[in-house]
DNA sequence: TGTGAATAATAAACATGTTAACTAAATACG
DNA sequence: CGTATTTAGTTAACATGTTTATTATTCACA
């Protein structure tokens, strides 16, 4: 017994739930990430980019979640490193259009036996159908209107 | 049709769609804390104490999903507003161990109200079963050897 | 069509998180 | 015993994220 006052245990908090079971995913992702030298943020982008095709920055920021003020920072470095190309958008000339380059499509290609053989892991213990399960009740989450 | 390189959805990607729904659930939460000048990261703190009682910071640490040197300077902002205390365990002089105020203890009790509102409002929309449903899968995959 | 409001992106100041090095205490075991 | 290793926690330097303000452009509509 402890001192609790009468709330819900940590473990049935869904913030809570959602970022210790996305620490135990990332800390593999993250060894991986480490060996070459990209961050999780940037490897979001470029997932977000190889995805959608050429996007503005804010819809980068909405589907990777970062804010607008890190998405400059982290492009400006990955336009450097080659990784991502940036044109203003002739149309609206606020806009600015990025792609992801064939440099920064050769780190996803490269890595994704690895990508697979953390999930194949996760998957291995959890099982398949449970997985899906999981993937299909996040999705309805993020559905919500909050 | 997208550039994508044959890889998942970032929809499936579970450390993506962890993320993604985590910010869904934290979007009122954040507003419900900001309105009480608490960080996300001290609300874990108190929610974990509250829980286990009076533990040790490295538990502290792994309970909240926090690194050991955040933990510090978060714990001595919380010991200076009275929310949280710390005293040397004498058997174990490495050790400080940590426990939540009566001050600390109001915080939570005095927001369970607005807390529970913001989970009722994702069950309506989710249904309870599904709620469970998906808390069971997180416990499960946190328990991953990863 | 012109003027106020909204939007996209950036810059700067600040807060927070992260890594590496360090101190103090406890443990392992030769 | 006593010395090497491990552990708990802190500090300091650095990287990253966040908030607020600003610029440039477009949109809304009187």
């Amino acid at each position: 017994m402890t001192t609790q006052s009468h709330i819900k245990s940590t473990a049935r908090s869904l913030p809570i739930a959602l970022l210790r079971a996305r620490e135990t995913v990332m800390s593999p992702i993250r060894d991986m990430l480490q060996s070459i030298h990209l961050t999780e943020q940037k490897w979001r982008v470029l997932r977000v980019l190889d995805e959608l095709g050429e996007v503005e920055q804010s819809t980068i920021a909405h589907e990777a979640c970062l804010l607008l003020p890190s998405v400059t920072r982290i492009l400006r470095t990955m336009e450097a490193e080659g990784q991502i190309s940036r044109r203003r958008d002739s149309d609206d000339k606020r806009r600015t259009m990025v792609t992801i380059t064939n440099a920064g499509r050769s780190i996803l290609t490269d890595n994704l036996a690895a990508s697979l053989a953390i999930t194949g892991n996760i998957e291995a213990q959890m099982g398949q159908e449970k997985l899906d399960q999981l993937l299909d009740l996040l999705e309805e989450l993020q559905a919500v209107r909050t």
